[in-house]
DNA sequence: GCCGTTTTCGGCCCGACTGTTTTCAGTCG
């Protein structure tokens, strides 16, 4: 009976929902989607875990019940708690909760004296007004409802961190001409790298908040105003996107700033933690509950240390282990940009890159890389003007007359080929030979059944000349599912063969995802980042990569493309021996 | 329902906003 983590994580948070409809007790709720939450970041399926004989209760907010439970939906594919609740309720309530501001007891009065049971309902009764006519309801909340349905409506998906990076850029651009300003940063998902954003939450300091807001809400990319205050404003900028920018005080912006980053379990945990050692946390400082003196924090450093625990980098602020970990000490030194010492995903004009192979070359050098790999698509990628062998072969000859004239890079060559639909590979073995680097990857007949894309996978990292897994699960976000494949397979077979497994940097990839990468390391994968850059510029993609191997707690010691190339080779070579 | 440097019971993060209100419930982040 297969069932995934991500399946097993919406029983509970639809039972989460089910039981705030009921009014139960919020904490046993709580309790609900905490374990949903926990599930679903797993890095390590449940089912096996279940199948390795380990204890489910091990999961943070997974206890006795939850873990029967939990057992009994994967042993018989249904959950009679599960079944007996739904039943309680018409299909389709709990859509009506998706509506912000609807809560739990709103769609319950809806259902029950209106008999409403659907968003398309819900509209119909608002217009009729009869939702208005309700005890303690108004014409108001009726229009909120109303206004809310619409928003949902026309509202985009979320947008990938890779748009709203750059937008942000830009707007920190125009404003940090500003006399006095400070501290302009992101805060909320887009700081702690999460893969998708919402919205947009800037913070910073200033001597004149006023007149930052004034010319924030000046820029050029800003289509519409939606609030302005002193020290604040909400805009809409060309794309439908929401930003919103504070101006604080310098005294709180440690504190404003921890808050404001999340994410909202990392502060729960934390505020649980030193609420018990008497404190009480806040936006706006730490209390001491005894004494009720207030203490405020210009630097999240400064906050973090108040509470006894070492810095904890907001890409690993879920609310996990990490907060036990800074109470020991045991953050680890997690990868940064100016760590990484070269590219081994890279395209030129030679295939479907944009640039020639010597301004690749250059814009690594600009960017203080030691070596870089060339590594055009192979012959059966058509559609990418895939290098045949004679044309691999004669990349081979210009990159070595390229490396005579260059001193402080090294370029080696490579490939990016194909892993054809049965699984043969796209350029034979005694090409594959006189490469430095062959990268791996999939790129057609992504329908197939698990088994035979694993198969398919596991079969390239038995080459010895294959290097690296390229973009291991073919998503592309919000356009394309990722690939039915057993990683934990794929993830052990690399770390057997002594393959290096690619967290690709692409924004509409970024594929290994944080879960993933943790896997992959607790198994003792080594990972690299690759951009996978079509042009020079495409090369800065490095800090989407960056930040994702952040979230999977990644070090240098990890992420191989932070070695020196002496090392890399022998990482390499290992197998080939 | 979970959990423990208050450990098998009695707690469970914190503050703000909104609307319909004579003191607050519901919702959100």
């Amino acid at each position: 009976m297969g069932m995934r983590n991500t399946a097993i994580a919406k029983v509970f948070y639809d039972i989460g929902d089910l039981l705030e409809l009921k009014g139960e007790n919020p904490f046993k709720i709580r309790a609900y989607q905490r374990a949903a939450r926990a599930i679903e970041h797993l890095p390590k399926e449940i089912e096996i875990m279940l199948r390795e004989g380990q204890d489910l209760k091990a999961i943070p907010g997974v206890g006795e019940a939850i873990a029967r439970k939990i057992a009994d939906l994967l042993a018989t594919g249904k959950l009679e708690y599960y079944e007996k609740l739904r039943a309680e309720f018409p299909p389709g309530i709990a859509t009506l909760l998706e509506i912000p501001g609807v809560g739990p007891k709103t769609a319950m009065r809806l259902t029950q004296e209106l008999g409403i049971s659907s968003v398309e309902e819900l509209e119909r009764a608002i217009r009729d007004g009869q939702v208005a006519s309700l005890f303690r309801m108004g014409e108001k909340t009726a229009e909120n409802i109303l206004y809310q349905i619409e928003a949902l409506r026309r509202k985009d998906q979320r947008i990938p961190i890779g748009e709203a990076l750059p937008l942000v850029d830009e707007i920190f651009e125009g404003l940090r001409a500003i006399p006095g300003v400070k501290n302009l940063t992101p805060a909320g998902s887009l700081r702690r790298f999460q893969e998708t954003v919402g919205d947009i939450d800037l913070m910073g300091t200033a001597d004149n908040p006023r007149q930052v807001i004034e010319a924030f809400t000046r820029l050029p990319m800003v289509a519409q105003v939606l609030g302005q205050g002193e020290t604040r404003a909400s805009v809409i900028v060309a794309g439908g996107l929401q930003v919103d920018l504070r101006m604080v005080e310098h005294e709180r912006y440690g504190s404003l700033i921890q808050y404001f980053t999340g994410s909202k379990q990392h502060n729960i945990a934390l505020r649980e933690r030193f609420h018990r050692q008497g404190l009480k946390l806040s936006e706006y400082g730490i209390t001491d509950l005894a004494t009720g003196k207030e203490e405020t924090f210009a630097t999240e450093e400064a906050f973090y240390q108040r509470l006894g625990l070492q810095y904890i980098p907001p890409e690993i602020r879920e609310g996990g282990e990490e907060i036990d970990r800074a109470a020991r000490g045991d953050i680890p030194a997690l990868v940064e940009v100016p760590d990484i010492k070269g590219d081994f995903h890279v395209h030129t004009d030679w295939s479907d890159g944009r640039s020639p192979l010597e301004e690749m070359v250059q814009a690594a050098r600009a960017r203080g890389y030691r070596y870089l790999a060339i590594t055009d698509h192979s012959v059966g990628l058509r559609i990418a003007q895939g290098l045949s062998v004679e044309r691999v072969l004669a990349q081979i000859e210009e990159v070595q007359k390229l490396n005579h004239g260059l001193k402080d890079i090294y370029i080696l060559t490579g490939t990016e080929m194909d892993i054809r639909a049965d699984g043969s590979l796209d350029l034979p073995d005694e090409v594959l030979a006189r490469l430095d680097v062959v990268v791996a990857a999939v790129h057609s007949s992504m329908g197939q059944e698990q088994e035979k894309m694993t198969r398919r996978v596991l079969g390239a990292l038995e080459n010895p000349h294959v290097d690296i897994l390229a973009h291991p699960t073919c998503r592309l976000l919000g356009e394309r599912e990722p690939v039915h494949i057993d990683l934990e397979a794929v993830f052990k077979k690399a770390v057997e063969k002594g393959k290096a497994l690619e967290i690709n940097a692409m924004p509409t990839r970024l594929d290994l995802k944080d879960i993933h990468i943790l896997r992959a390391r607790e198994l003792g994968a080594k990972l690299l980042i690759g951009t996978d850059a079509h042009s020079p510029e495409q090369l800065d993609l490095m800090r989407f990569g960056v930040g994702l191997a952040r979230r999977g707690w990644c070090q240098t010691r990890d992420i191989i493309n932070t070695w020196p190339l002496e090392k890399v080779k022998a990482f390499f070579k290992r197998e080939e021996e």
